[in-house]
RNA sequence: GCCCCCAUCGUCUAGUCUGGUCAGGACACAGGCCUUUCAAGCCUGGCACAUGGGUUCGAAUCCCGUUGGGGGCACCA
């Protein structure tokens, strides 16, 4: 038998993490099984749907390279594959089972319905329909008027199905609502589409979170109704934020999109979510995979029950790993987007800029954790900095003198050095702090500030050698300015 | 409120099915080495079987209770 996994998101606006997590797993088990993957729309609810909300998810998809064999763009026998071109199909199974007395037509209104529960709830039952319409006689609703169709949920005995990871869940039907299944536009709920479509198209299993877990009787239910035998059901942990609710946007990044844009390689994400909730298992040591080794190794034996919180710092140092295992001009290619989208440099990347960033490159791999960092690790190299105050340009335990001479040294040096190369700088620099009988930190430190007005940067001599020699003499005049003019003020007491 | 699910370091987890190795690894954290800063790398350290009761020579592992956490209860998916 041929596995047919499907991921059926909701045209709502963005591609959650938790859905995507979803997507990762149904992805990997099928492509393990050499099965199909199917992409359908579920675009039943009117009032929640996205205008460009498709494009969205086949982007996030195609992203992180998950491909799919049927579905939106690619086709397939079993389409249509978003739901709303499929509503004669929904509505001519929800009337078979009013034929077959698993279904009945109801006509109260959202009013009544509303009022119901609230005083379900105050009186601390479990909000559900009291099933007013469930026992009026055949004809007494017409298919003419407004109404919806519900399931009529026997009052007795219990639904069971199995779940691969949790066995056997059982469910009192006396607990279960006589769910709406075709609803009074026309559109199907999920209940009914979910069914009829998983069915008609095939698919065998279906793994999904487990907040699931409660809904899916109803769902057995309507398989027996139907006719028909339920997929295998593999009910996913939930992925949660640090406070161990489901994750949201408070906790941070939820959306593909918001990764991308954050500097995350989708090949790290891929690894770091297929390893949220599974693992190779076996005292396997491993961390980072491939996705040929993902591939092959995902089975469904080693899913975790419990849920999984999503962790932000490691996600960062699996990123970090991918980043540096780039090759110089992988690397190259995509950082260029993001220092472009810091106004950095123009995108296209002009040619003459290139040597540059060929130059920054080497320098900032081991140090980004996210490709956007390299924007605050570099962003002296294109833009202008504003001169370091005074107390920044003094090396630790030396005078201002001092500084000012060690500054001039150095500035002297590089304007005579013929090479203008990272590799010809740091010996004779060295040798001018001997000279001045300074530590090469002190040197270096004062010269960091002055050159890049940051404390903390990529190893100096390289981003002297990016910056070039014009904008690095400016600076370090700059520097010897503000220096001056401070001795001149302490010689001359006001 | 009712129903369902879950429970190993702070976090992701191995080990649980097929009871018996100091409960292993990784992230994070702390200290150290390296070092022009920061990283990266290397070394070291602290950190867990929720709890009570069974079963057993022996329980993280099997059973029951308790506690805790999460999820669900729409003309949303």
């Amino acid at each position: 038998m041929t596995v047919r996994t499907r991921f059926a998101p909701s045209p709502t606006g963005y591609m959650h993490i938790g859905n995507l997590r979803t997507v990762v797993f149904n992805w990997l088990y099928t492509r393990n099984q050499n099965g199909k993957f199917i992409v359908r729309i579920e675009d039943t609810d009117r009032t929640r749907y996205v205008e460009n909300a498709l494009q969205i998810i086949t982007d996030s998809l195609r992203w992180l390279g998950l491909d799919w064999d049927e579905g939106p763009e690619v086709g397939g026998d079993y389409g249509p594959y978003v739901q709303s071109e499929r509503l004669d199909i929904y509505k001519e199974k929800a009337e078979e089972l009013i034929a077959k007395g698993y279904a009945y037509r109801c006509n109260c209104s959202p009013e009544r319905l509303a009022s119901i529960r609230s005083q379900q709830r105050t009186e601390g039952d479990m909000p559900m329909y009291d099933g007013l319409c469930r026992d009026k006689p055949a004809g007494d609703i017409s298919p003419d008027e407004p109404h919806v169709i519900r399931l009529k949920v026997p009052h007795e005995g219990v639904t069971t199905f199995h779940d691969v990871l949790r066995g056997d869940i059982t469910v009192e039907n006396r607990l279960l609502d006589d769910q709406i299944l075709l609803k009074s536009d026309g559109f199907p709920t999920y209940h009914l589409a979910v069914v009829v479509d998983d069915h008609m198209m095939g698919i065998t299993h279906i793994m999904r979170g487990d907040d699931w877990i409660p809904s899916t009787p109803k769902r057995i239910l309507l398989y027996q109704a139907f006719g028909w035998t339920p997929p295998v059901y593999v009910h996913l942990p939930l992925v949660v934020g640090a406070d161990g609710k489901k994750l949201s946007k408070r906790h941070g990044a939820v959306s593909v999109e918001e990764f991308w844009r954050q500097g995350y390689l989708p090949e790290a994400m891929l690894n770091f979510m297929a390893m949220l909730g599974w693992s190779p298992g076996e005292g396997e040591e491993q961390e980072i995979f491939t996705r040929e080794e993902l591939i092959a190794r995902f089975s469904l034996n080693h899913i975790n029950k419990a849920p999984a919180v999503f962790s932000y710092d490691k996600l960062k140092w699996v990123n970090g790993v991918y980043i540096r295992n780039l090759s110089h001009e992988d690397l190259l290619e995509r950082l260029i987007p993001f220092w472009a989208e810091a106004g950095l440099i123009p995108l296209p990347a002009p040619t003459e800029v290139i040597p540059t960033l060929e130059t920054l490159v080497p320098l900032v791999q081991e140090r980004l954790k996210t490709l956007r960092d390299v924007v605050e690790l570099t962003d002296f190299v294109f833009a202008d900095i504003e001169t370091p105050p005074i107390e920044k340009l003094i090396g630790k335990n030396m005078t201002a003198e001092q500084s000012l001479a060690a500054i001039q040294q150095t500035q002297s040096f590089l304007a005579h050095l013929v090479q203008f190369d990272a590799a010809e700088m740091e010996k004779p620099l060295r040798q001018v702090a001997a000279e001045l009988n300074l530590k090469a930190g002190q040197l270096f430190t004062i010269i960091r500030n002055a050159v890049t007005g940051k404390e903390v940067t990529p190893p100096l001599f390289g981003i002297i050698e990016a910056i070039g020699r014009a904008t690095t003499l400016k600076r370090l005049e700059r520097a010897e300015d503000v220096l001056r003019d401070y001795l001149a003020a302490q010689t001359q007491p006001a």
